[in-house]
DNA sequence: CGGGAGGTTGATGGCCGTCAACAAGCGTGG
DNA sequence: CCACGCTTGTTGACGGCCATCAACCTCCCG
């Protein structure tokens, strides 16, 4: 795992295992991506890669770390508004003035690559308007989330989320991942204190739905965790009119 | 205001007004937008325009009235994910698989047409582009509203939002716009219940930020009540790390 | 006049924030 | 080697914000 870009374990590498997943990449696609990311840069945890509100110098696509859009308010409230992992783009825009929406920081060391214009490629234009529309998926789902989950739920939906996006990148199998975060990057993330997120970690384990330590995380049933947190289809009647 | 479309109070269709405040139209925009709207649809209060997981039929373009993407879960619990006004698209996806990621639902009656394809004009393509910018920014606010402010912060920060917006398409002036929503509808875009929302409208009331009667919201100092919200420039520092 | 939708207010309680203290791990430098 | 500081995790006590429950009001419309 030193020297090149660490491999997921199906033995790709996880950017292009997850753009793959998105949409079926030719050989051209494929070399492009390559191309790009053997010119990799590394960013230390903590390091921003994006600022809101400035000019984005050029669109970068994640190969290894863990990356957050965050929003940071002047009296120092933090919250994250969404994780960007290996596979994900940032700052990808389709109109003339590149700014940025939200500030990006490195939650771990972070290493990239610029995106690949998706002009090379009708294949590769395709994998990153499938990315996008789940981009947008998972800022819906935090929203939810955010609105009308209690704290156990919040927390059990963010980790089947993390779980089902690092599966898509091959960096997840058998519930098992690796989560380099601290439980004060779960609490900016779900809107909660790093106390009250400690607790509900408690809760998980005692319940026997995670294992948490050293950095590698087991959760033992994800579909039965599922649905406990009543996390099935969502699917709204005919009419939208509540009681 | 009966009969044909209602006109912002700059005597233009606010859809229109809109888009055309989002990037300059040429003629050819114009009248494509104008032909659509001439054949406008409307659709009853309480009904959905479109219902998540199914495919999406046509984009459609909101000519006048209110609308909002929501997620309905198993239990009842109702979140709004984001309002969508006059001149708001719905269903704009670039991808070959158009499902709807979100549930849409008429809060008021609301008239809509399909959207003018992007494809006529490289001017109402640009203007969709901006739109879309524009949304996203909408749904990363709606994050950090539901994950870090306090119950009257969310609203007046919902209520500010609401009002730019409503500027954007000529239909607020001086502070003033119709607010055709019940107190239930903003709980659930706040993630906040009827009865707070009721109590955190009363001090708004009380600390004259707003008057609120018969449909129709004055917010008498947008500025001073956005400074008071400590809605302020939000930029980072050039680390993100906090203490 | 009856019924429903929406608004308003009070009493009570629980979820989660706040404050505080301590433990565990780890790198650094004396 | 060990003291030291820093980060992160952990737990308990206490309090406040907001949910819950309930009642009553106005307004509107059939």
């Amino acid at each position: 795992m030193t020297g090149r870009a660490a491999l997921s374990l199906t033995g790709e590498a996880p950017a292009l295992h997850r753009l793959r997943a998105l949409a079926p990449l030719d050989l051209a696609a494929i070399e492009i991506i390559e191309h790009e990311a053997s010119r990799s840069r590394l960013i230390h945890r903590g390091r921003n890669l994006m600022n809101e509100g400035r000019a984005i110098v050029r669109p970068a696509l994640i190969l290894e770390g863990w990356a957050a859009r965050v929003r940071l308010f002047e009296d120092g409230r933090l919250q994250i508004l969404s994780f960007l992992l290996p596979g994900d783009l940032i700052g990808h825009c389709h109109h003339a003035y590149p700014v940025a929406a939200s500030t990006v920081t490195a939650l771990s060391d972070v290493r990239y690559c610029a995106a690949p214009p998706a002009s090379l490629s009708a294949r590769l234009a395709q994998a990153y308007a499938v990315s996008q529309a789940y981009e947008e998926a998972y800022l819906l789902a935090q929203i939810a989330r955010l609105g009308r989950l209690t704290a156990l739920e919040r927390l059990g939906d963010l980790l089947l989320e993390l779980l089902e996006r690092l599966e898509l990148c091959g960096l997840a199998h058998q519930g098992r991942f690796e989560l380099p975060l601290t439980q004060q990057i779960l609490a900016d993330a779900t809107g909660l204190t790093v106390v009250h997120v400690n607790r509900m970690v408690r809760e998980l384990r005692q319940h026997g739905d995670i294992t948490w330590s050293g950095g590698s995380l087991v959760m033992h049933d994800p579909p039965g965790f599922a649905r406990k947190l009543g996390r099935m289809a969502t699917r709204v009647q005919e009419s939208g009119a509540r009681t």
